[in-house]
DNA sequence: TTCTTATAATAGTATTACTATCATAAATAG
DNA sequence: CTATTTATGATAGTAATACTATTATAAGAA
């Protein structure tokens, strides 16, 4: 729902009306709008790291791990998912596209306090290692790791509303995303 | 006002108080308050692009031209800026804290047709556009222009609100972000 | 001086983001 | 198998938000 109407127009109200429940009692699993979006957000990244670690786990090449990375970060179609009542499709589509407004707002340290980015913070912290293990000297590990996360949603809602923003314009092919982001974290990591 | 409350704790009526003028006169200047927000930011960017074109006039070496560019979209201390009502450091940070909602909403696609994305767009195309001086086989160009603007946004915002994210924590030092950028832009172009 | 236009003042509406109360149903513990 | 805890439903209510509408008046331009 919050994905099809968007994070504004969404509301408990019409939450309560689809489940069917009251207002009151989802109010009692969720203080505000606010947090039950930075709970699905944290349910995606906590998602989204487990997949990386299974993913990992037979690969021993950096090079190879990163790719698979890369792969994971941007949907084609990861539909090995687990399943569950929260569809990791579903979630991807919110996540790009309400995903920041989980920390671009004045709670943020408030927030941070509480410790409700800690599903990202982790995530990139393990492609962070990911990166140091392809190159031990590299400086900015985080930084890039959360330049890829960020990059790989931003591009990819830029490639289907703003196109001129980018050059996967016609094509709106997910390969061709990854091929960039390999660049660009390849390139910048091999300068070193 | 917006910048220091937040954009979601800034309202209409609060800005009347202050002007001071009543709600409805300024209704006949912003449609509505996300309205305001793009103004506000639209403002930023050709302020921006202007400052590309003004400063760069000078430059030849197209590596120079990037450096230069970095420069002004990480702001240490841009104050050779015209005076006016509207302060560019101000607009700064709105632009980070609040810069992606202008998008980051369903009204999306109605927006861009009215062509409120322009400047934003403008500003990443003269990008492109120098990146093609450097490296005229890189593909990615208007990618990697996007990917620049918005990454020394949000690292900068990681920098003082989520630190984990990067890797600048205790310095807060402009110029450490600048240089990954660098290592960013040209280690992707110097892939080719 | 007339006409146009902008603003002030005021009022009003639907919706949002909550909070509170209390009765009842379901789960669980002794 | 009853007593007690706990969750939910039903309902009501509030302050604030995001607007829209109306009319009188003040200022500027023709």
């Amino acid at each position: 729902m919050m994905s099809e109407m968007g994070y504004e127009t969404f509301t408990f109200k019409k939450l309560a009306k689809e489940i069917p429940t009251t207002e009151a009692t989802i109010y009692r699993y969720f203080e505000n709008k606010h947090k039950l979006l930075i709970y699905l957000v944290d349910w995606y990244w906590a998602f989204i790291e487990f997949q990386v670690v299974f993913n990992l786990n037979n690969i021993q090449d950096p090079k190879q791990k990163i790719r698979k990375i890369i792969d994971l970060l941007v949907w084609e179609d990861n539909s090995n998912s687990f399943l569950s009542w929260l569809d990791p499709k579903d979630l991807y589509y919110l996540v790009i596209a309400e995903g920041s407004k989980t920390y671009l707002s004045k709670e943020v340290d408030d927030n941070n306090k509480e410790m409700l980015y800690k599903p990202y913070k982790d995530l990139c912290s393990l492609i962070a290692k990911v990166f140091m293990e392809y190159k031990p000297t590299f400086k900015y590990s985080h930084t890039l790791a959360s330049t890829l996360v960020e990059t790989s949603h931003f591009q990819y809602f830029f490639m289907h509303h703003l196109p001129k923003l980018c050059d996967f314009s016609e094509s709106k092919d997910p390969k061709e995303l990854e091929g960039f982001l390999e660049s660009l974290v390849f390139g910048t990591m091999d300068r070193v």
